[in-house]
DNA sequence: GTCATAATTAAACAGCGTTCAATAAAATAA
DNA sequence: TTATTTTATTGAACGCTGTTTAATTATGAC
């Protein structure tokens, strides 16, 4: 057939993402193709490859839309108006923020789960509107870790770095079952150890 | 054809761990194929699926030989002969521990990065001897931070899996340039951050 | 009304994981 | 030695994948 004009070029592009991520959702990223995309939004594959570049650009599409998702559930919880850290103690908010992350993780699993399992070649960096959604997520972190650590405190990015990747690699560890964990020991105990010690190194007398 | 008996079952099994692992270092887990392995041992992908369970128990197999790799290159630097944590000081021997292992993911990125892009259903366990495989990792790291935390310490096995965890999820996110590193941070930087204030944390006294 | 533009499709290609009937070599029994 | 059972191996098939492309035709411009 021909051109329809059903839809724009960027109502295509939304169209597809919503009903990929819908996808990865029910049958995660294993369960996703271009073409299950396609039928689900009654277009053939090759109108999917007129609007997007290749699979890891639809890919890379919907991934962003959970970063957007993980944000705002982050910012709904933690935003400007939410409790200051004083409100709860300094390391209570670090672990409620760190707790909000691996809900998600947890209740999104098949999707967050998508945003590790893909991966780019190697020597193809992200596009850069993609760091974008992960530096806003940084953002709110660091504002959240800015009155713990003191505003003094010249490497606040790079804390929060350090700080954020580690709860997810607690988080990602723990939710494959890779750290063969025995009793007691939980997501949230780990987690709670690193933020508790970390940030007790952190605020130490610096002259230890 | 037929029977050739030119190799035993576990000889098959071999040969394809060992061929699909080159495929895995010189294309990636996206370049890996059950077809691509068969044909590289000389025989056909139905031999693979008569030694072999289905595509998740070859490469399962193959990042348990990735998983023995690198634990044998960290035992060579740091086994029972090696410098032990005083010689170093203390938080030098961890980071020299962690090094070791940024260093492999780095040298081996594709063999390393196999062990997380391929995940197994999520209601499927890891196969316990899988597990056994990690777990041997967890006792060279749980020997080398006994001396710094100290023997009362309760929960070694915890702390352990914490830090490591900490340091994975560094190196997994810094890899893959999801953390948008600028100017002097570094994996690096960004580990030596965690240690150094994790186990300040850890050691500080517990009045606090 | 004509014409160029561009959206959409169906079909094709090579490859994928997985299964299975057919085959023939080896092991066993007679 | 011969006959029979067992089993390792194959090739072909199935439906799926990402990607490309020629053909088609609705739309927008003149």
């Amino acid at each position: 057939m021909a051109r329809r004009s059903d839809h724009t070029r960027e109502e295509i592009k939304a169209m597809a993402v919503a009903a990929g991520r819908d996808l990865i959702r029910d049958a995660g990223y294993g369960g996703f193709s271009a073409r299950k995309v396609a039928g689900a939004i009654g277009y053939t594959v090759g109108t999917l490859y007129n609007v997007f570049e290749n699979h890891d650009d639809i890919v890379l599409h919907i991934n962003a839309v959970t970063l957007e998702d993980l944000l705002s559930v982050m910012e709904k919880r933690f935003g400007d108006s939410g409790p200051a850290a004083v409100d709860l103690g300094e390391h209570e908010a670090l672990k409620a923020l760190a707790a909000c992350y691996i809900d998600y993780a947890r209740e999104n699993y098949n999707c967050w789960s998508a945003l590790f399992e893909h991966n780019l070649a190697p020597d193809m960096p992200l596009p850069g509107w993609y760091g974008e959604k992960i530096g806003a997520l940084f953002e709110l972190i660091e504002a959240r870790l800015e009155p713990v650590i003191g505003r003094e405190e010249a490497d606040l990015r790079q804390t929060a770095r350090v700080l954020w990747a580690s709860i997810h690699g607690i988080c990602a560890l723990t939710l494959t079952n890779k750290l063969t964990l025995v009793g007691v020991e939980t997501t949230e105990s780990l987690t709670s150890s690193l933020i508790d010690n970390y940030i007790a190194g952190l605020t130490r007398p610096k002259s230890l």
